[in-house]
DNA sequence: GAGCTATTGAGGGGCCAGTG
DNA sequence: CACTGGCCCCTCAATAGCTC
């Protein structure tokens, strides 16, 4: 059995011998320089040998005590830079996540219980906003956000980008007949967000649609609000088809024309830069650019190149 | 003499192995 | 499982020695 001692004599050892000072190593290790005494006065004991020449109120080492202190920086490097190859960041606690409406009741909502299978030891707590998310201010560690994919200081990884389509209830009536050809929307009720009052009418225009007023209708707050609108036959809405896949697959919705238009934005996750090594955002990234790019999502369509900026 | 720093001894809290 | 005693290491307070 090899003789070591221990640990924290060696520790207080080293600290005391960079500063010359008992006072400036206790600082350091936060405790007292009584204790950085006691345990200089243990090594010592411990070794046998004179480490510090007391000089009145300075330190100073001895011969032995120089040398020592090489052997013992030595070890203490070779330890930390062991532990430092050991030391896995491992993803847990609590990851906040800043979500627009649109996207976080049809899309995210859903898949983000199979996120808590498989990361059981971290703590997704989610908020929706239309407010683009001021990560310094905020405890927000990473946001979904739709738009162009250049925002300063931040990472952006493109989800997928929006395809519009209108959508309807099955159950959905103009008159007494169903909606069969763009032309029938003259006579819907258009849904409106708030925030995105140009959609129909870009919509309109590249459907080739003219002499309806694309500011007829009810506006609402957010996306899904919209969505529910018109899941209760109040009229036909404009939405994203990859945001509402789950809906028309239930029936719940139904998309009556085949015209998409593409735009020129997407959906982002975005977090701050000196935060790209975070390992629970790091997880997170993974596994929702994975959903994003699963057979049957929007990604498989159009998954976006991953750039950040 | 004041201020700073190291030393020393007392006392206390935490940990752990041994014991009933 | 709870208790006990020993050990370790810390802080605190007093003291000593040095410098300005």
């Amino acid at each position: 059995m090899r003789r070591l001692p221990p640990l924290q004599t060696l520790h207080a050892f080293e600290s005391a011998a960079r500063h010359s000072s008992f006072l400036r190593a206790a600082s350091e290790l936060h405790v007292t320089a009584s204790a950085i005494s006691h345990r200089i006065r243990a090594l010592e004991k411990f070794l046998g040998v004179a480490l510090f020449r007391r000089d009145g109120r300075q330190v100073r080492l001895t011969s032995e005590g120089e040398s020592y202190l090489r052997a013992v920086r030595e070890g203490l490097a070779l330890i930390a830079a062991a532990t430092e190859r050991l030391h896995v960041p491992r993803p847990g606690g609590v990851l906040t996540l800043s979500v627009a409406p649109s996207f976080a009741t049809p899309w995210l909502a859903p898949r983000l219980a199979g996120f808590q299978l498989q990361h059981p030891e971290l703590e997704v707590r989610q908020t929706t906003s239309i407010e683009l998310v001021d990560f310094a201010k905020s405890d927000v560690d990473a946001a979904v956000r739709y738009g162009g994919g250049r925002w300063p200081g931040v990472c952006a990884h493109r989800l997928f980008a929006e395809e519009l389509v209108p959508v309807a209830s099955p159950q959905y009536r103009i008159g007494r007949g169903r909606l069969r050809k763009p032309e029938d929307l003259r006579q819907a009720t258009l849904l409106h967000v708030m925030f995105r009052l140009g959609e129909w009418r870009v919509w309109l225009k590249a459907a080739g649609v003219t002499g309806i007023d694309d500011q007829r209708g009810p506006k609402f707050h957010t996306t899904p609000l919209a969505l529910e609108a018109a899941i209760a036959g109040h009229g036909v809405a404009i939405a994203d088809r990859a945001l509402i896949a789950d809906h028309l697959k239930s029936k719940r919705l139904v998309a009556p024309f085949d015209i998409a238009l593409p735009s020129e934005y997407a959906y982002y996750l975005v977090y701050p830069e000196d935060r790209k090594d975070n390992p629970n955002i790091v997880v997170f990234k993974e596994w929702l650019l994975a959903e994003a790019a699963r057979p049957g999502e929007a990604g498989s369509r159009d998954f976006g190149t991953g750039q950040s900026n």
